[in-house]
DNA sequence: GCCGTTTTCGGCCCGACTGTTTTCAGTCG
């Protein structure tokens, strides 16, 4: 599939127009078609030559006819023309913060810096304060801006992201100057990694409130302090992470909260439905003319819009506000809906509790199933487990189901699908088992397509586990067909795995969407090698909320009577 | 560059903070 590098070259040129100076809204459309080609699951190669690219809003004739030029010749002029006089290194600088395009291109023409190098200098020597409405501030923002862009703003996962957020609230809740503080932004739509924090928070005395902000432990660098915004750089015990926290009165916390979860993308529509109905939407409310008509909470906000309260897991731009206008929005699922766990390890293999011990565990989170999936002997440098050891297993799990009648612990393995695309165990084996989940480890670069699918096309397989095996900031995933894996899926009637395990979120919330579009039924599991990861689970139905997942798509919410129907459980 | 039951032209979300200025431009979210 082309879409990657295709969205690659509009960000490209987006770039680069921006730096030139170009129309703001002409750049706004090119970012714009970068995001959804780089959000599309079809393959763009296919919808141009079926003639379906049109059909996409925000991608209209002139982006169009470019695709197409590209597809077919392989070369973009626009890109060429857009970059002429620039070079990539230039314009990689634009990732520097408090170093804009205006900037920029003013020390690019003044000054001829082209790369980081150039803009160090220009920098050491004193020639860049001298340029116009430069000063000594500025210079060094710029600096402190180097240094971030250096060190690589790597974003953070999900699971530490909150972890930290919880800390800022509970250290702005100890104050008496703060009524309510939210973690907000993409923490709020629990995107799977996290760039700043956003915390929005309401009280009287903003100053006071910012004053107390910055002096938080922990604390590396102050970015803004204002009455109303404050922004610092706070040390953790992984990577620095950027903290914003905005204050409002109370009776603006809804409309300051609906603002400040975002998506940007999901804003500007909502701002621009408004606008049609004569109304003016920002952070402080809602107004016709001057008048506030709603903001008190986030539910009045949309309410006067003519919308029910659109969950923030799925403002991100992708129908939502058509669907919530249509009063078709889905009723997503929910952590409580959840009743097992279907891919569990013990220290049979390589994770840390025993049978027992996982199963108390998971009576505690008042689950009617949980099924062991242990690793299979391939997976040596898992302890993967022997035909032998899996006999074992097998039998201690109904010694156990004797004792605990309160749960239905199912016997199953994590069976790897060998380079040759057979199964790690015989389907004599296999189809002892009641789940049996297939996952890749090895060979990721080994027709990993084909041999899914071929685990697919056997009758003793029931889910497909981390289908893509990315690790998120870590790994890409194998290179797999995922189109064509969904197809056999859909097929053969097989079951599709969020791993809920915060570095894998696997299947993420586009393909997850894509599968439930195609009527592929999920598991939402925890991956789990020790008692603490069975909470895991949150972050795995977050995936299937931004997904649109209803709780019908989902089979580990269904009652025990009914997954044993489905997989078919003697 | 995209888009259209007010438009095929003229809009396109809205505001805070900072630094460098004497009213505003640039950057960010």
């Amino acid at each position: 599939m082309k879409n990657k590098e295709i969205a690659e070259i509009f960000d490209r040129i987006a770039d680069a127009l921006e730096f030139k100076g170009e129309q703001f809204f002409r750049v706004l459309a090119y970012r714009k078609a970068a995001r959804i080609i780089e959000e599309l699951t079809d393959d763009i190669d296919v919808l141009n030559k079926q003639d379906k690219l049109r059909e996409i809003p925000g991608i209209g004739e002139g982006i169009a006819k470019k695709i197409d030029e590209f597809l077919k010749t392989g070369k973009m002029k626009k890109l060429a023309e857009a970059m002429q006089g620039i070079s990539k290194d230039l314009l990689e600088l634009l990732n520097i913060q408090n170093l804009g395009p205006k900037t920029l291109k003013l020390t690019s023409d003044e000054l001829g810096v082209k790369n980081l190098k150039d803009l160090k200098r220009v920098i050491e020597d004193g020639s860049l304060t001298k340029l116009f409405r430069m000063g000594e501030k500025k210079v060094e923002n710029i600096q402190k801006g180097i240094a971030l862009f250096e060190h690589g703003k790597a974003r953070t996962p999900i699971d530490r992201a909150l972890e930290i957020a919880d800390t800022v609230v509970k250290y702005l809740k100890k104050s008496r100057l703060i009524a309510n503080a939210t973690p907000s932004g993409s923490l709020r739509r629990m995107k799977e990694t996290i760039g700043d924090i956003d915390i929005l928070v309401s009280g009287k005395n903003g100053k006071k409130i910012v004053d107390y902000f910055t002096k938080m432990p922990g604390v590396m660098q102050v970015l803004a302090s204002g009455d109303t915004k404050g922004s610092v750089i706070l040390e953790t015990d992984l990577e620095p992470i950027q903290v914003d926290i905005r204050i409002v009165p109370e009776k603006q916390y809804g409309a300051a909260l609906q603002y400040f979860t975002g998506s940007k993308e999901h804003n500007v529509k909502i701002r621009s439905l408004a606008k049609e109905k004569g109304l003016k939407v920002s952070e402080y409310g809602v107004f016709r003319d001057k008048k506030t008509i709603a903001g008190k909470t986030e539910a009045s906000v949309y309410k006067v819009l003519g919308l029910p309260w659109i969950p923030p897991e799925i403002r991100e731009d992708r129908g939502e506000i058509e669907a919530a206008l249509a009063n078709k929005l889905p009723k997503l699922v929910e952590l409580e809906d959840i009743k097992g766990d279907l891919h569990i390890h013990t220290n049979n293999s390589d994770a840390v509790n025993t049978l027992e011990e996982m199963v108390n565990a998971a009576i505690k989170l008042s689950y009617e199933y949980i099924a062991f999936a242990d690793h299979s002997k391939a997976a040596f440098y898992a302890n993967g487990l022997t035909e032998e050891r899996l006999k074992r297993e097998i039998n201690a799990i109904a010694k156990l189901q004797i004792s605990y009648n309160n749960i239905r612990i199912l016997r199953g393995i994590e069976v790897d699908v060998l380079d040759s695309g057979k199964l790690d165990f015989s389907d004599e084996i296999l189809s002892q088992l009641d789940v049996v989940v297939a996952s890749v480890h090895q060979g990721f670069k080994k027709r990993v397509t084909e041999r899914m699918c071929s685990a697919i096309e056997n009758p003793n397989v029931d889910i497909i586990a981390h289908p893509t095996g990315r690790l998120i900031s870590r790994r890409p995933g194998y290179d797999v067909n995922l189109e064509k894996v969904l197809e056999y899926a859909k097929k053969y009637h097989k079951i599709m795995e969020i791993n809920a395990y915060p570095d894998r979120l696997d299947l993420n919330d586009i393909w997850t969407r894509k599968a439930k579009e195609m009527g592929i039924k999920i598991a939402i599991n925890t991956d789990a090698h020790g008692i603490a990861d069975l909470e895991w689970m949150k972050f795995g139905v977050s995936v299937a909320r931004r997904a649109w997942l209803e709780k019908q798509d989902v089979v580990n919410t269904l009652k025990w009577k009914d997954l044993k129907n489905l997989l078919n459980i003697r």
